[in-house]
Order: C-alpha cells, then sequence, then structure tokens
DNA sequence: ACAGAAGTACGATCGTGGTCAAACTTTGAT
DNA sequence: ATCAAAGTTTGACCACGATCGTACTTCTGT
C-alpha cells in the first residue's frame, strides 16, 4: 500500500528562514515540545505531551513546528507520532537549538545545566 | 559632574528570560541592529543605523534591545549610542548570538560564512 | 457495522506588539 | 537667547497569532 498521505510534505530546515525559525521557538508551549522530545523518546504521539492547551490550539502548534523543520511526522494508526528533526536542523541552524535547549534548562532548574566554556 | 540618568539601568542578561531575549531578537529590525552592531564600529548612534522606521519606533527597538541585556547605551552629546553587551550576553546565553548571527549572515549572502564542524 | 479514539479544519474572538504622528526634552552651536 | 539636531514619550491604530469550540475525518476494536 501507498505510503500515508495525511500527514503534508516536511520542508528541508534549509529552506526554511531564520525568521520562521525563530516564530516556531519563541512560543513557550512549542518550545516546551521540542524540550520533551530532546530529553524524552524519540517519537511522542500528540496526545503525549504536557500541554496545557486544546487539541486544536495543539495541532496548531505542531504544524508550525513541523514547517519551520524542526519535527518529524508520521502517523501510527490513529496516532501522529512526533521526533525531533536534530541533525537535519542543526546543520541548517548549527547551535541554535542547543542554545535554546540550555538556556531553557538553565532556567527550568535554576543552576548551569553543563560546565561551558 | 554627575553621570548622565538619562539612560535607565542596564539589566543583568543573565537575569533575562529567555523569553525576553527570543522577543527581542525575533524582530527583523531588532536584528538588523544586532547585526550591524556586530559587524561595524562597537559604538554606534542611534541615528547611525541603517533602518527602515520612523524615530519613535526606532527608540522603541533599541529599549527592548537594552532591557533584554542585548546592548549598551550611554549619551553623548544629543546623541545615544549603542554597543553590542557581546561577552556578557555569551555568558549568560552561550552560543545563541554566535547561531542568530551566523544563520543571519548564511540567508543574507546566500552562502556559508565559515566552515562549521 | 458501529462506536470511540486521535487529530484536523474552520471560523471567531481577543491580546499583544509594531507602527506612526505630534508634542516634548535635552544638548550643542551660533 | 535662540535654534536646530537627536531622541523620547504618549496615544492611537492595526495586523497577526494564540486560543477555543464545533464539526469533520480517519483509523481501530468489537
Amino acid at each position: 500500500m501507498a505510503p500515508n498521505d495525511r500527514v503534508p510534505a516536511h520542508p528541508d530546515p534549509r529552506d526554511v528562514p531564520l525568521q520562521q525559525v525563530l516564530e516556531a521557538l519563541i512560543e513557550p508551549a512549542r518550545r516546551s515540545i521540542v524540550e520533551q522530545l530532546s530529553v524524552g523518546p524519540s517519537d511522542i504521539a500528540c496526545g503525549g505531551f504536557d500541554l496545557a492547551v486544546s487539541k486544536s490550539t495543539a495541532t496548531h502548534h505542531f504544524r508550525v513546528l513541523r514547517e519551520a523543520g524542526l519535527i518529524q511526522q508520521y502517523y501510527a494508526g490513529t496516532s501522529r507520532m512526533n521526533s525531533l528533526r536534530r541533525e537535519e536542523f542543526d546543520e541548517a541552524f548549527p547551535g541554535l537549538l542547543e542554545a535554546v535547549l540550555w538556556a531553557s534548562e538553565r532556567e527550568a532548574g535554576l543552576r548551569v545545566p553543563e560546565a561551558r566554556p
């Protein structure tokens, strides 16, 4: 059978403007999604995230992240699975995700995540 | 004589939330200011920037950057000088400015600014 | 075949932020 | 003293994005 075409095409992160990436990362709920993907299991269903928004809003956030080249989505049954496109994104925006995640973790824990020269 | 107190206090970048930093960097005009400061002379008057906005809007942008801990401001006559707080900011948000400036330069020139491992 | 689960699509609302013009302040020069 | 330059402040406007509810679609069990 043909691959499930319910999920639109994923752009190459190299083709995504910096502006769009920042707009994706500036929303706290979306940043939380990226953080959860970076520390938890590599594939998480939309419903498996800890988010304080409605389903329709969550759908919106996942789409913004996908179109920014940050996450990969595919269906498993009725569930839509999400994973971080870490390597591809890092090639297009070196250091950006690491810097954001580091700052985020520092803020969350009120401590320095790990020594940085 | 007492130091010119026309310029409000500058926050320590360590005390600025990541959210506020991203909000400062997401606006293209503000990012342009940071870019111009990162490549040009270290101190530039408000009027010395290449910006396509009115003076009052520019004032707004400079304030947002200052309150995000990104720039330092002081008066020289009627001119308000601006400089990038590179070291202090980098300590608080390691790699963030570099990543943003790198991506910005790559986009502007449609080429890779410099090799990155 | 049907019901429920998991998301999506579509409008509508609402807050926030970028923008400008106008009036004001401070400084330096004439 | 006065004037112009350089910013600031204030108030208003406006566009866009986050949010939600409702209706709809697609898949899995039973």
